[in-house]
DNA sequence: TAAATATATGAGCATATATTCATATGTTAC
DNA sequence: GTAACATATGAATATATGCTCATATATTTA
């Protein structure tokens, strides 16, 4: 019998997905972010943590494609980039609120 | 209009979730058992790292219930813990391979 | 029993990561 | 123009993480 294993390249594109949702802070940004599109200031207040840890962790979201950002004035509101983000997020809490 | 975020110990757990996905290694792991059981040597031959980095690993998905283990003669053998795990591993593929 | 095999585990190290602080950039109001 | 505001960014630091190596535990075979 064969093993079959994801080859090194797709695997470390997936870990680099998942890892986006491994962090408590990241995960209540995205959360913040299912059902509404918000802005820095108001994520960071949501979320309890400084603006500055947001925009560090936005920009990591918004590189790997997760959330798209748009600007209004001097604000920047940001929204996931599409359903899946929203699904695989809801899957997760799914898993560990019944799993 | 009012912000939902997840509470932190949710989003916490949610995050140790995802965490076993977030790291390569890790990921092939998963992948060569989701179609079949396999032992500790053999799943270090397939994913090409040692023996003690895959056993170091095992601990932790067993420990977060992804993985079930059982013992035959001086083999252990691992398989995924429910359909659940395969399920958004083969999200996270999706999601790199046509996202 | 002793040796060989399969897995597990702890310590140590090198790298990665999240946060804070200081500062830069861009926008609005005066 | 300057001041105030909103966000972004770089450096520094503290903690977390993955791997290796040495060693321990358990099982089979001689």
């Amino acid at each position: 019998m064969s093993y079959i294993v994801l080859p090194e390249n797709t695997a470390a594109q997936v870990a680099e997905f998942f890892r986006a949702f491994s962090d408590t802070s990241r995960v209540r940004i995205i959360s913040a972010l299912v059902n509404c599109e918000m802005h820095v200031g108001a994520i960071a207040e949501a979320v309890g943590i400084s603006e500055s840890a947001v925009s560090h962790h936005l920009r990591g979201l918004r590189q790997m494609r997760l959330v798209r950002a748009h600007k209004e004035g001097r604000q920047v509101f940001y929204c996931l980039d599409d359903e899946h983000i929203a699904s695989i997020f809801h899957s997760g809490v799914d898993h560990v609120e019944h799993g």
